[in-house]
DNA sequence: GTGAAAGCGCTAACAC
DNA sequence: GTGTTAGCGCTTTCAC
């Protein structure tokens, strides 16, 4: 037994010994008799001890050196590296309210639109010394709400992409903590939107000038409001020239559904689809194929969001969506939001624009005409 | 000034009076005279104070409601339904080392082969009850080592995809916290591996059959683990059957490092090309259709990780990869690992196969020949 | 410039 | 079965 450890209670007998035993209330083999605290192999009372200066000093040293004189805060710093204490964000949290935390919560992060939009986000929280929490909501409204109030106790704010919780349940976690939106617009909330329309226009003129009179659309899911900005924008843009839109319902969007989407495209009579975005569109580019029909040749496809770069087959011609540079927006909206609270909710729109591919335009008079 | 609260501190005058002051230390803008707890909007203690009990109790009822009578929990409860409670996991933390939190840390959240890992991962975590933080260290050792730390006093373990620290950083986070990698292979820690040998020994074989003799590899960042699995079994396959490779190093896998590759590839004289994935394969079938390059009669290409689907043009042959089953393995794994510190290191294997597009065979004998 | 003490929200020995 | 008390790691008045 060790003796002479004068401290009112021994907090850690040494570097060795320590890390060695359980959490408190547990009886595990006790063989060792050592244990690490319940969260950090290293605190600012250790640091106090090797430097010589109360709990205090130490944490000043940290949060406001100046206050310090530049000797002390030296010689505690020494202490901290030589120990390899990293600060316990979570109990600072406890008496500051600063978490250092933030979250992105996403409806599929497989959804080739997102991950570019969370590592903007990620990258940019980084730097801002902010860690970031990741949800996937997997396109349930309730799974997104489970999600942000279980995560509401340990972030500083949240970045919603395309959320699918309602309005009200929004409004309610803003109230909250600080909350950024991306292609959700509520009035009064930061936001990031994407506006479709401008590349719609472009699509539509373009179809339209290739002899098109009849597409489908392949929405997105009820809830998304790109999906309702798009079929809204596309409907205006369609009307205005005198092309016939007819709307198939697709929900989730993914490979598959697009794929599956295509007898009932082809049953439409319309000459071109206009997809919800590039998956759904790679779907329908698949499903094509496996019955032979060819695109151009035989039926036009345009995707949206430009996230399958020029990979697909044919290369498809798509909307720009710029998933990045939302989350770069977000990111920013956030941030200046955590470090000036009185900052007013802003709105950020991004535009975007037809493009279409070298290799092969997807947009064609239909042959079937 | 009030009188007459018994109470050693006054914790909190009641419901509406609270949240009436600015943070500790901040003069806030005191108008509209509302504000909230550091942290949590509604604690244990006004559970307490409305249901009639003592905070224990509270707590109790939440964490093991078989100590209280039925009555007493219900009653808690319901208070807590009232106010819309949700508990505090970093203040439970605090006192029991339980974060109810895992990391999930990736080179790059943008390449295809994370995300439905990732998703995985944030799937079962969820079910379990833990929420999840994202790393994405952009390739960067460093970074990765900056992250682990940062989030080490707030998370219970880590999923580390494709570490680019060194072992000895690996083995002393482990220490920490436990620590399950994946496609990484480091003795006694937990991890998950994709052997590309299967289905780099068909690829080497089915190339032979068509007739190729020289092929070239284009090798994925340095500090990847699958990367020198991929080379070393290319190798094994390629000497068995008699067949050369050329090995291009072109470090973060990236469609554009890809298409830049194509001059190096054709000086070389091979007749196929097997990229480090099918990111870096897709940008080889780009830059060879730049230059007129048909495939596969000109020359033949292989990707790995089958993250593309078939939306390649022309549709790519590739190694599968099975991301999302490695994110479940790796998931298991780790919350085995919390529920049982006891239970060993275990180490999972998963298989490879070749992957054989329908609609084009990338691998021919080549005209060059 | 530095220390003592209280407290953030929660849990867990230890009474009763 | 339930309340009391102490304490997790950190910050922050308030003294000195």
């Amino acid at each position: 037994m060790r003796i002479g450890c004068g401290a009112a209670r021994i907090p850690r007998p040494d570097p060795v010994a320590r890390g060695a035993h359980a959490v408190r209330g547990h009886s595990v083999s006790v063989v060792t008799g050592k244990r690490r605290s319940a969260t950090n192999p290293v605190t600012i009372g250790d640091i106090a001890r090797v430097a010589g200066v109360s709990r205090s000093t130490v944490s000043r040293a940290f949060s406001r050196p100046e206050m310090l004189s530049g000797e002390t805060v030296h010689r505690v710093r020494a202490a901290a590296d030589q120990l390899g204490y990293v600060v316990n964000h979570a109990a600072r949290a406890l008496s500051t309210g600063r978490f250092g935390n933030i979250a992105v919560v996403v409806p599929d992060i497989a959804n080739p639109f997102f991950p570019p939009l969370v590592r903007r986000v990620q990258t940019l929280a980084d730097q801002a010394d902010y860690a970031v929490f990741l949800g996937d909501s997997d396109e349930i409204a309730d799974r997104e709400a489970n999600l942000t109030s279980r995560l509401s106790a340990q972030v500083e704010g949240f970045v919603l992409a395309a959320p699918r919780l309602d309005e009200q349940r929004i409004r309610e976690l803003d109230a909250q903590r600080p909350v950024v939106l991306v292609n959700r617009d509520i009035e009064g909330l930061a936001r990031v939107l994407i506006d479709p329309s401008g590349g719609l226009d472009e699509a539509v003129a373009h179809l339209h000038r290739l002899g098109h009179r009849r597409v489908v659309y392949l929405s997105g899911p009820r809830e998304s409001w790109s999906d309702q900005q798009r079929r809204a924008a596309l409907n205006r843009a369609a009307e205005r020239v005198g092309i016939e839109v007819a709307v198939q319902e697709l929900g989730r969007p993914s490979s598959t559904g697009g794929r599956d989407a295509v007898g009932g495209i082809l049953a439409s009579g319309a000459t071109a689809v206009i997809a919800f975005d590039d998956v759904v569109a790679q779907g329908v580019l698949a499903g094509l194929a496996l019955r032979g029909i060819a695109v151009p040749r035989d039926i036009s496809v345009i995707g949206c969001d430009d996230t399958l770069a020029s990979g697909t087959n044919p290369a498809l011609t798509t909307i720009s969506a710029a998933s990045a540079a939302a989350g770069e927006a977000a990111a920013e909206l956030l941030l200046a939001r955590l470090a000036d609270a009185e900052r007013p909710a802003e709105r950020v729109a991004i535009a975007t624009h037809l493009v279409v591919r070298e290799t092969t335009d997807a947009a064609r008079p239909a042959a079937r005409e």
